[in-house]
DNA sequence: GTTGAGCGTT
């Protein structure tokens, strides 16, 4: 299993190897990607990044909520259930 | 060549 990460208010510039190359020095990333709007490929300005241990994900969300990305001040938080 | 609240697409 992994831990997952709700990452918003990136940059529409910030692409996912920005995310993991963010996430990275907290933990090991097992996934990052940007959400991007599925008929243009634009980022939609929030993403998702898994981390392999729980500790280091809410240490890394720790380290990096508020913090500044490309201009953005980032919302990091434990990302909510994606289906139902 | 745009934009700004948000918890997703293969």
């Amino acid at each position: 299993m992994s831990t997952n990460v709700y990452v918003g208010n990136l940059s529409f510039s910030t692409d996912s190897a920005a995310l993991r190359a963010l996430f990275a020095p907290h933990g090991e990333v097992s996934s990052a990607q940007v959400v991007q709007d599925r008929e243009t490929g634009r980022s939609r300005g929030f993403g998702f990044v898994e981390m392999t241990s729980a500790d280091e994900a809410q240490q890394a969300i720790a380290a990096l909520n508020g913090t500044n990305l490309d201009g953005r001040q980032l919302t990091i938080s434990l990302a909510r259930a994606r289906a139902k």
